[in-house]
DNA sequence: AATAATTTTTAGGCAAGTCTAAAAATATAT
DNA sequence: ATATATTTTTAGACTTGCCTAAAAATTATT
């Protein structure tokens, strides 16, 4: 069965939707997210839902079946390889690679994405720290928090960011904040609940907005 | 101005076409290398000729501009040197690269291409000996002559291939010819034009129809 | 030079994916 | 519980790229 790379789009869409929210997904969110009109997105979804990649009741939203998520599931480890690609052999900045790895994730061939792979040597996680699922679309996940609920006192490492925006990536770049940096909480405090860190021997604070797009596990 | 993945693929065809015929590229063999009917092909030379690509006369043929033979020598560039990358770090053999290539190559991203050819090591020629054009569209040409055309006693280098079909590679790779491969030419039967070489110190014969699909310098 | 064969173009239509505007269903607020 | 607001769907239309069938132009043949 063969997907069009609009279908993939959407199909990848939902996927990420239903990730952070339980129930099914509405369409307003799809039409957020793949930048169209909600009517569009209604022909979308009959589409899908006849060709068994969702489930689609009319003003119920919809969910993933079991193909469907396989192949959203298949498009983001294609999007996470080739993103760690750009930036371990074509010198990318973590903040360069999305838009190039929103093509590259609908090229098909999976002797070349399985090649990859392994001249990758077998990576688990992306340049900002989200997991590649395997071949079997099998996802390693972490036990990882946000880091305005991290403790005052405990020390953890950075492993991922929510927001990957260029914009937030190059403020960590400019703090030299990448995955696996070290971050021991100093202070927080109550009134705007900005946080104190001791990051590279330096001491330094963060807003509430930046420290609630941090992923971090304890060390 | 942007090109669609389509406009790509006729501007291509065009580019390719031109190579080996002098005069205006007609609509039925553009029709023929797209595998699309010559009223399809017509719609498309208009909508070239109307984006400045091409210099289009009714029943005339037609001719790349400087833009629209520029916009093609890009996409010749990507094809080429994502080959390169295939065969020299991905493990693909020389008759498996052609079709992922035809995909990737309509990847957009000038850092990205200008990258892959520095991390490949700037190639000058892809896995079938066809020159990679470089980022200014300069294409290094070189005084390759037809296998069928050498001469008697005379030994040569294959530089490359004219159909690079996967069944003519795999007849190539079961002897052992790939590029560089030493050819030295002991014999031509004027019957039936085969001829008689030396590779690898081991005699073999080839007929016209193989001797015509290889591509060779002299030593 | 006239006719036949071929090539190319036009005309009209179809599927994918998008849109706007309006209608229907659902959710929210009084 | 009714009215209002929001979300979602339908209806109709547009663009891209393709098709078939027929007409027009070119090329080949006698």
């Amino acid at each position: 069965m063969l997907t069009t790379l609009t279908e993939e789009n959407y199909l990848k869409a939902i996927y990420h939707i239903s990730q952070s929210s339980k129930a099914g997904v509405s369409t307003n969110a799809i039409a957020k997210k793949v930048d169209a009109k909600a009517s569009s997105v209604t022909d979308m979804l009959k589409k899908l839902a006849d060709k068994d990649l969702i489930t689609y009741i009319k003003y119920k939203g919809v969910n993933l079946t079991e193909r469907g998520r396989l192949t959203a599931i298949d498009i983001v480890r294609k999007h996470r390889l080739w993103e760690v690609f750009l930036v371990d052999k074509l010198n990318f900045s973590w903040d360069e690679v999305h838009d190039v790895a929103e093509q590259l994730e609908h090229i098909k061939s999976p002797k070349l994405i399985n090649e990859l792979d392994e001249f990758l040597d077998f990576p688990t996680h992306d340049p900002h720290g989200d997991p590649i699922p395997d071949k079997h679309g099998q996802i390693q996940r972490t036990e990882k928090i946000i880091l305005s609920k991290a403790m005052v006192g405990m020390t953890y490492t950075c492993v991922g960011v929510i927001d990957s925006s260029s914009n937030f990536l190059k403020y960590l770049d400019k703090h030299q904040i990448g995955l696996g940096t070290e971050i021991q909480v100093v202070d927080k405090e109550d009134f705007d609940q900005s946080m104190t860190f001791i990051i590279h021997n330096k001491t330094m604070v963060m807003s509430k907005p930046i420290t609630n797009n941090i992923y971090v596990k304890k060390l």
